[in-house]
DNA sequence: TTTTTTTCTTGATGTACATCAAGGCATAGG
DNA sequence: CCTATGCCTTGATGTACATCAAGAAAAAAA
């Protein structure tokens, strides 16, 4: 049975404290492969989900700034798939997933979620990539000067040499 | 608010009975722009969600088959992003949103839905058209008989000739 | 049945983006 | 402080897939 999704934090709904961690750029909290993983809510600081191809190559799956919850979607006793990490040193509050599920979960945050995710799904589906960053810096302003450039390109799907000439030409434009 | 959104329906839930249709193939459910659509749950038949791009192109978002919850996720009185459609002849029971709600949204089945949404994405981000076919008629096996190679390809955000080709290639490694 | 429409395939060509490589700036660590 | 490492850019070249076009086969309509 899965147990827990990405979803956006109600903080009305916090009932019991949590078990509070500061964490550092560069750590890593949970690897492709690991089992019975843990939920973060993330305090303060800026985490990133991804996983890596058999190429070697990492795909961004979401970025976790102030307020997100961030956990892999996976079933119980099965391997996650996505990795875990942290761009800015952060604060976060970790509980299982299980201790989530039973304060009863955000019916509306899942729901605000599934809607992200299905414009992610028709843009990827439908954009190039010029379209693709300007829908990204609408969604999330405030993101773009908090990661590297190369991240952003990772979320988008393309590489950064292409991202690179997209705000050229953007700029061009002007 | 956000109302709903595509889940997959948990028969036993069911408590009150709903109003029921009957489509034809190629009948039009609900189109972009439409606002306070209705949710359908497929008895038989098969219903199809997809976009029109700017250049006229469908994007296949996903396939309803039996016992499929098809309904846009959009906030109530703004206009929905997604067309249905009926693929093959239909029953359907239909509902509103609220009506749905009312009656207790299925968590475990949203999270599902959230997996394979997950899924989906990091595969347009990851992999190439080969992988993306091979991985739709594992997930997917009892679909790909019965719609258009066409709509496959759509589904898998490549375009007819290149699934063509990329299922020549399969055969010929055999 | 015949006719029309849709589906699938195959070939020729085009193009958006990837890959590879190198140089200039930063920023961080010793 | 200097050096190393990571980040961003720019150019040259490669490639996977798109686009355009045409024909055969199958399905639907008449």
């Amino acid at each position: 049975m899965i147990k827990l999704a990405y979803a956006i934090l109600d903080r009305q709904k916090i009932e019991l404290p949590l078990k509070k961690i500061t964490v550092k750029k560069g750590d890593i909290l949970q690897r492709k492969g690991d089992i019975n993983t843990n939920a973060y809510i993330v305090e303060s600081g800026l985490l990133r989900s991804y996983t890596i191809d058999d190429k070697g190559k990492e795909h961004i799956y979401m970025f976790g700034p102030e307020n997100w919850l961030v956990a892999d979607i996976c079933e119980t006793n099965t391997p996650c798939q996505l990795y875990i990490d942290v761009i800015e040193d952060a604060v976060l509050e970790v509980a299982s997933k299980e201790e989530l599920m039973e304060r009863g979960p955000d019916i509306d945050a899942l729901l605000r979620r599934l809607n992200t995710m299905q414009a992610r799904i028709i843009m990827l589906m439908s954009s190039n990539a010029i379209d693709r960053y300007e829908h990204f810096i609408q969604t999330y302003p405030n993101i773009i000067q908090r990661v590297p450039l190369k991240m952003i390109a990772s979320y988008l799907g393309i590489t950064p040499e292409a991202l690179s000439r997209v705000r050229n030409e953007l700029s061009h434009r002007k």
